[in-house]
DNA sequence: CATGAATATTTCGTATGCGAAATACTCTTG
DNA sequence: CAAGAGTATTTCGCATACGAAATATTCATG
């Protein structure tokens, strides 16, 4: 009677800011420290990115590889520029889809998949190995009641890119696409 | 004893992916939507985490600011820059200590403050609302200790930057520091 | 009180990251 | 098969984001 379902505490609201606070602590410190490590190997944080994906797989679209690493394909495209530039990665235009550029390692990038052994959000993985069997679950089952949330609501409202309809951001994103 | 405690299983491995992958897609999504939000108010995504900060603070240095954003100083610079040309937001040298430089909104970046009913990662914030009182304090508990460990982590590693020892990256940080 | 270590901010160069518009190509339908 | 809708990529301009170095100022010690 006194508080509906949707009025807040103050108590909530400080949970929910500190939730919030951590979440982005994670994501920038261990995007942060990627970016430093990759650093050592003459890479950036996504090129790192882009160089494991490719190595796992052979060969992606820039669509494919947006998608992935959670970006804009105009984003990849400049990253995929400088690495060009820089001899790991080759673009060949798709003959199936002349459209389609397939981005595929070179292999001094091939070299240097192997013989870099970071990951991206290789210090977030890190802690994740410091939950309990359970809590891991806990979290994974959380975040994903979380992201269909979220991804009900920009159904309805977001999408208002004029790109293709990618899901979103970078840096360090799935190792397997 | 076929599997230490630091092995990890592959079925451990796809849920790291995952709750990973979920981790940046909700970090980028609510910081896109936020910077697409902002917008409508001729604001950038950091620009309204100042506004928004600063209203409720009233004044705080670039350094205080740069911890609440977990940016460094070299970024927030730019970006008060830019809100110092917008006349959103003035700079003041502290007394006490000349180094300090004081921002503090104008009578405009007040207005804007009261007048901009968005909040930073307000997609996210809205989302923590689907979740049960007891979803969020254990998602709470779990990420707090995946911060500690973190926190650890970097403790005996990191920090190799040349400025001041903050603590990391922005967009849409507390709204409260 | 002079010097050097420490701290706060800025400057600079480079790499994302994004949306909007331009290009190039494919796929309908008529 | 030609015109237009749709898709893949690039180009462009702008705003972060970062580290390293430069500046300005304060503090600690001798």
């Amino acid at each position: 009677m006194a508080l509906p379902p949707f009025e807040e505490t103050t108590e909530e609201r400080e949970a929910f800011d500190r939730i919030v606070e951590t979440l982005i602590f994670l994501y920038t410190e261990s995007r942060r420290l990627t970016k430093e490590q990759a650093r050592a190997h003459e890479l950036t944080g996504p090129q790192l990115t882009v160089i494991k994906l490719l190595a796992g797989i052979g060969e992606l679209s820039l669509t494919e590889l947006s998608e992935s690493m959670q970006t804009r394909n105009s984003t990849v495209t400049g990253i995929i520029d400088r690495m060009e530039s820089a001899e790991l990665v080759k673009r060949v235009r798709s003959e199936e889809d002349r459209r389609v550029v397939k981005i595929r390692l070179t292999p001094k990038g091939k070299a240097l998949a192997k013989s870099v052994p970071i990951e991206p959000m290789a210090l977030f993985r890190q802690a994740l190995e410091s939950l309990s069997p359970q809590e891991a679950r806990t979290l994974l089952k959380i975040l994903a009641k979380l992201e269909k949330t979220v991804r009900d609501a920009l159904g309805g409202e977001l999408r208002p890119s004029t790109e293709s309809p990618n899901d979103a951001p970078t840096h360090g994103a799935r190792t397997k696409p």
